[in-house]
DNA sequence: CACTTTTTTGCAGGCTTTTGCACATATTGT
DNA sequence: ACAATATGTGCAAAAGCCTGCAAAAAAGTG
């Protein structure tokens, strides 16, 4: 990896997430601590970032104080993120949906993860844009406004057209009786199609939305391969789903 | 091999891949690494890519990184999105390519517009999906990391489908003999389509680019319904346009 | 066609940049 | 205060870069 480009990719990460560890960084790009270092030390000179002890912060982070609850959910999902993160594998043919808590798998992707990433989440795709070894597929489509993702007709069929190895969805809600639900037409619609296709479905979630669910059904929950949420797989709460015959992670 | 042949390839790869490295590239063409650097070193002076340690980077990755460049004549494309904008009514199917020059269109869009936008650029769809009466439509297909854009047969055949009031594009050269051509293959097929889909096409340009061409032609001059630059529309320079038949704005 | 001129390429040697390591110092958290 | 971390400095190996030079190829020229 070239220096500027290493530069570049810190800096990037700065700006996603406000802070940046000296030794996460070095095992990313698997380069020594001191070279990181320095590199921080360049950045910061240049007025790219704020160097602080063991790390940087973003220029933005300044008098940005954070609503703890907010910080607290985003935590769970960053967790959620790092485990679906370790499924994907250099090669792969990846389907991913929209919301936060793929914009926050899209940031955990390690910076050597070379796959192909299909997608009609707006943000997801900016993300992915960003990553230097990310092939992106943009799903088309009338923009969903409310979910930033593309829906319709189009959307469906191009999916259905589609045989990736792995389909990453966020979920608001699931239960054992009614299986994965949710509360828009169309996004029920494209999320059927997207698991179909797939030859994997990894729904994602916060504990909260377990044992919940909405009006419209998705799937019912053996459909699934794999749960992944913030708590520990063996948790009592994910028990039913394991015993299920879901892998939950 | 020849030298353009060569720094034709080098090119290529530094857009296929973002980055290119002078030892690979000189045991791929099997060519001194000095020969390469003094390729590099061209190519970079005529601002093909960015040279850097060890190899170099798309231009791409200026966006993405360094030198907190600000964006090229920031100030005329302004100028330029405010007289675009204007010709924008309510209720019509616009669509726009991308560049710098259609998201700054897309930031003048007054808050009151409601119309249809469509577009395969993912800067200029954040900006459209951002404002509060605009229907969007996504193109979809592959995603050019360079430009930003999804580009392939499926946004081609897509496109072709489409019957829009307007389209808006951004140029990289005009020239009255050369008619508007541009440097990327796949580039010029997706702004034909885009020309030939469209009832009105609007060009928009910096003066600077006025009189220059590159090697493939989009089109005709006689073409395009409209050409919009920061000059006053009296400019002699736009005489010549003006004269050929092109709305000059 | 013979001759000159220009361009291109590879190479040698010296210089700079980059990077990891070791060691002394500073900072932090408990 | 003390242990654990993080930092800065100096150093050396490796990789990359620059300059000048000369041979080969290509392009002009009379």
């Amino acid at each position: 990896m070239l220096k500027r480009e290493r530069q570049a990719y810190i800096v990037h990460q700065v700006n996603l997430h406000n802070k940046v560890l000296s030794a996460s960084l070095s095992s990313d790009i698997d380069v020594s601590e001191d070279t990181i270092r320095r590199d921080l030390q360049e950045l910061s000179e240049v007025g790219k970032l704020i160097k602080v002890h063991g790390g940087a912060l973003s220029l933005a982070f300044n008098d940005i104080t954070y609503p703890s609850k907010k910080i607290y959910s985003q935590d769970n999902k960053k967790t959620i993120a790092a485990k679906a993160a370790g499924l994907i594998k250099d090669g792969m043919f990846v389907l991913t949906g929209g919301g936060t808590t793929i914009v926050e798998l899209a940031r955990a992707l390690p910076v050597s993860l070379s796959a192909t990433f299909i997608s009609g989440s707006i943000p997801a795709i900016v993300e992915y844009m960003h990553h230097p070894n990310l092939e992106v597929i943009v799903i088309g489509d009338k923009l969903s406004k409310n979910s930033k993702i593309t829906l319709g007709a189009d959307a469906l069929s191009r999916i259905k057209s589609l045989k990736p190895d792995l389909c990453f969805l966020g979920i608001n809600a699931i239960d054992l009786n009614h299986g994965i639900t949710d509360n828009d037409w169309d996004v029920v619609q494209l999320k059927q199609a997207m698991i179909d296709a797939s030859q994997k479905t990894v729904c994602l979630t916060i504990s909260e939305k377990l044992n919940s669910f909405q009006p419209i059904q998705i799937c019912k929950t053996a459909n699934i391969d794999i749960l992944i949420t913030e708590l520990p797989p063996d948790d009592p709460l994910l028990q039913p789903y394991a015993d299920a015959g879901i892998t939950v992670l």
